[in-house]
DNA sequence: ATAGGGTTAG
């Protein structure tokens, strides 16, 4: 028997919806209904679809009765088309409703629900409930399952459910699967675990680019730098081209580790080859925050100038970076002008410009600016934003206002605001509040080894050797752990020069003791001292039993001097706070061989010019 | 037929 041929209704009702004219097909369905007619369900999935793209809410309801209202056998397939249409409006629960009622649920509607629940807030248990439930039902996961479920792993913070997760794909012979590789690669790195997703990368025989990206992007953001850049280096040995997400998360490892060169390497390649790549804004931010981060503010605001969009992170970050460099006032510039004609701040931008006025010493503007925070730009002070304000108050001085602006804070002041505090009571020495401080600290971080080197070097500042004493044997009492020795860098061409106080292992260290000879009889001419018992009781400075001469910043500055190129400055990247000494010893070498120095230390940055420090001596 | 992975600012 010859198939009917479908009524003109239908016919006239699967024309509209493959023209993608939503009204009349609504209208044609309306008639359908009076008809009693029924049409193909590809053409009533094609419907839906129809109108996800519209977002028209109410025409989708509309269609879901319609479906559900003839006596004809209900269909899975299109159920889950009206599940996801749910689910792309943001309408959970009535997913949800329809889900329950569903008489059959495949492999896809279980999927639909595991990956709704996992990119919803906080719904990120149920949405691995419904994995084990699915399992309990006799549905198998596929591969289209397992790389939505480990979002909601990461996101329940549940390292164990995230072993249990992957040893269900690999049960089920999934892991192979590139969606789910770089979905458990990924997994592993928001939690903190590059290292066990590396493991699933080396499994890899045949990978893509969004593998790739997420094992460079993994170890980006857990500022495994090198280990990102070399990854990245590879990918392009092997054959891949690299995307808008490689490049950026390859210029992300660049500013963690202040690899100019690197970057500006990728900068231009994104300048040169990708018309895409370089509309793109997230790339075109992380360029800017890239130079940003290597102390070069000038090559910043050229790429920000040049970007035909901006968006408040652009502007946060351009702002930020400016105050981070020590040019405050042009940071507030830029901000008057976002308020003019650019985006609404929000609290990253606020944090960036209380950070400006703090640097600059600009009490009454920070205080204004933190005050209208609320009513101007609708941001609600943070921690963050208090630590600025602290920051401030202390660098004038002013510790009691500090110390009063924490106790009446909203939210529970953490380790890190107290320390900004005892940060203020090193430099204007004030040794009875650091002592109350420090203790504040402690209960909240009883191993700080931090609040113990600042308190010491608080007593040391001070010249009071007691205290130094003191604070060592309270460590030694309680056992408090070391913390990273001090390490400086120099990026060269494309490769690094680490240095460690102590450590004479580069091939070149005749040559860069030499150099660093002659600096300090240049600058002893100067004027130089060294304050050896200071350094001496400096327990910020790594490895006190070397000399100071040979702190790791002191040999990364000899070093570059020995390769300078005229006009350039010096870049010298460090790992913990800079300390006195090497301070003081890079100003005058800026003064008396006319070269400026920028030295990135964890904090802030500091850009040396004939004598004098952008930081005005206070960090 | 319908469901899935990577990227930016403090």
């Amino acid at each position: 028997m010859r198939p009917l041929k479908p009524h003109p209704i239908i016919q006239h009702f699967t024309q509209l919806v493959r023209m993608k004219d939503l009204p009349s097909a609504m209208n044609a369905l309306s008639s359908l209904d009076n008809h009693g007619l029924r049409a193909d369900p590809v053409a009533y999935a094609d419907l839906v679809k129809l109108c996800i793209a519209n977002r028209a809410v109410r025409q989708g309801r509309l269609v879901h009765l319609h479906i559900h209202a003839d006596a004809v056998p209900p269909e899975t397939f299109l159920d889950n088309n009206l599940l996801n249409m749910y689910v792309k409006f943001g309408l959970l629960d009535d997913a949800r409703a329809l889900f329950d009622a569903m008489p059959e649920r495949n492999v896809v509607s279980w999927t639909t629900m595991v990956s709704a629940y996992a990119r919803a807030r906080a719904s990120s248990e149920e949405s691995v409930k419904l994995l084990n439930l699915m399992r309990r039902d006799g549905v198998a996961p596929n591969m289209f399952t397992y790389s939505s479920v480990l979002r909601a792993a990461v996101a329940a913070r549940e390292p164990r459910m995230l072993g249990q997760i992957h040893c269900g794909a690999i049960k089920h012979g999934l892991e192979s699967d590139v969606f789910v590789r770089s979905a458990l690669i990924d997994a592993y790195a928001k939690s903190g675990d590059p290292g066990d997703g590396f493991r699933v990368f080396n499994e890899m025989e045949t990978g893509d680019v969004f593998v790739w990206n997420s094992i460079i992007g993994g170890f980006a953001q857990n500022g495994r730098c090198d280990e990102a850049l070399r990854l990245f280096v590879e990918m392009k040995r092997t054959g891949f081209r690299s995307s808008q997400a490689t490049l950026t998360s390859a210029l992300r490892a660049c500013t963690g580790s202040a690899r100019m060169e690197m970057g500006r390497q990728i900068h231009s390649h994104v300048v040169k080859f990708g018309s895409a790549a370089a509309r793109d804004l997230i790339l075109n931010n992380a360029v800017v925050d890239m130079y940003c981060k290597c102390g070069s503010t000038d090559e910043a605001g050229a790429a920000f100038a040049r970007m035909r969009v901006r968006d408040v992170v652009s502007w946060s970050a351009m702002i930020a970076g400016l105050a981070q460099n020590g040019r405050s006032g042009d940071a507030l510039e830029l901000f008057e002008l976002m308020r003019e004609n650019g985006p609404r701040p929000n609290h990253v931008t606020m944090v960036g410009v209380l950070f400006a006025c703090s640097h600059a010493g600009l009490v009454d503007e920070g205080r204004l600016y933190f005050d209208s925070m609320r009513t101007l730009f609708d941001v609600k002070p943070g921690r963050e934003h208090y630590g600025c304000m602290v920051d401030l108050l202390g660098r004038a001085g002013r510790l009691n206002e500090a110390l009063k602006l924490i106790e009446e804070m909203e939210i529970a002041p953490d380790g890190v605001i107290w320390r900004t505090l005892l940060g203020a009571c090193k430099v204007h020495k004030n040794t009875s509040l650091a002592k109350r401080v420090a203790h504040r600290i402690l209960e909240l971080e009883p191993d700080d080894e931090g609040a113990y080197v600042l308190l010491s070097n608080t007593f040391a500042g001070a010249r009071r050797w007691e205290g130094v004493e003191m604070v060592r044997g309270a460590m030694r009492d309680r056992g408090v752990k070391k913390r990273d020795p001090g390490c400086s860098w120099v990026e060269e061409e494309m490769r690094i020069h680490a240095f460690v106080a102590g450590d004479d292992s580069h091939p070149e260290m005749e040559s860069i003791i030499g150099e660093l000879n002659r600096l300090f009889s240049r600058i002893g001419d100067a004027g130089y001292v060294a304050d050896a018992e200071l350094a001496l009781h400096d327990m910020e400075a790594e490895q006190r039993e070397e000399s100071m001469r040979y702190h790791s910043e002191k040999l990364a500055v000899a070093f570059a001097m020995t390769r300078a190129v005229a006009g350039k400055p010096i870049r010298v990247v460090k790992n913990l706070r800079t300390c006195g000494d090497c301070h003081a010893f890079a100003k005058m070498v800026s003064m008396v061989e006319g070269r400026d120095i920028v030295i990135r230390d964890a904090v802030r940055f500091h850009h040396f010019r004939g004598g004098a420090c952008s930081c005005g001596d206070y960090w």
